[in-house]
DNA sequence: TTAAAATTTGTTATAATATAACACTATGTA
DNA sequence: TACATAGTGTTATATTATAACAAATTTTAA
């Protein structure tokens, strides 16, 4: 029998809470909400992050401190994120450009170097807030 | 007389820490190295560095919590910001490329939404540790 | 020049974010 | 089975960042 892809309990405990909500959650506040599910302390919240940040199924939002679901057909297992991100409501969406992962993940700087994952904020007014 | 857009004192002392270095510092690595100099307690660092991040001086590597100073021609005031970081040796480098600025500036999404200001950061090997 | 306004500083305390370390349990593999 | 790997629970602590308040300095403009 071999591993499908699954989450743990945990995982998929603070995966459901971040997949359903629709803002980014931090740390602590996913805490807060799962302590009724028997997740008592930030290790335990931060080593499920961690580990569903390295598969994909989430993103950390860096200039947020705050996670998200992963909702792109184009961010390749995280090789290459891209945010919008409203400096008004704060409301965080994933970019999926085929175009924009495209260039990006073919750029190379002036030394010729590639680099083999990129994440990307734009920040701004969202539409609601426009 | 009016306002030059010079730094205060403190101000001052903590660019040049950043500048002179060759790597991003931490707020708490810049606090040590500045006692000496009668900086004595994290807000005089953090009401410095966000002035100077404010001013477009210095720049916030969000992936590592850390500080650099303004290398590039095409930031345009922290608008349009773009590094890379090596994941072997923690080097970052800010990168200066006109077209790569043009592109994300200009970029909008699905929606048409267009966005006043990024930040890029992309991850690979520098040239040193390849 | 002088008084109000805005900025900067100094200081103490505390909030918010994240990890170390260790013992233990569950699951996958041979 | 037995070994390895991944996940859990727990306590303590490290790291990053801000609140709040008083004082000094610099800028602006009457
Ligand atoms: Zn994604
Ligand atoms: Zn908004
Ligand atoms: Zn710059
Ligand atoms: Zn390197």
């Amino acid at each position: 029998m071999h591993k499908e892809n699954n989450l743990s309990k945990n995982q998929q405990i603070i995966f459901d809470l971040i997949n359903k909500s629709s803002e980014p959650l931090k740390a602590y506040t996913i805490l807060f909400n799962v302590q009724k599910k028997g997740i008592k302390a930030p290790p335990q919240v931060y080593r499920a992050l961690d580990k569903l940040v390295q598969t994909g199924k989430i993103h950390k939002i860096e200039s947020k401190n705050a996670f998200v679901a992963c909702r792109s057909s184009s961010c390749e297992i995280s090789k290459a994120t891209a945010f919008s991100i409203c400096e008004s409501c704060e409301m965080v969406d994933e970019i999926s450009d085929a175009k924009l992962t495209k260039y990006l993940s073919s750029f190379s700087d002036k030394k010729g170097t590639k680099y083999k994952r990129f994440n990307l904020e734009f920040f701004g007014l969202c539409k609601k807030c426009k």
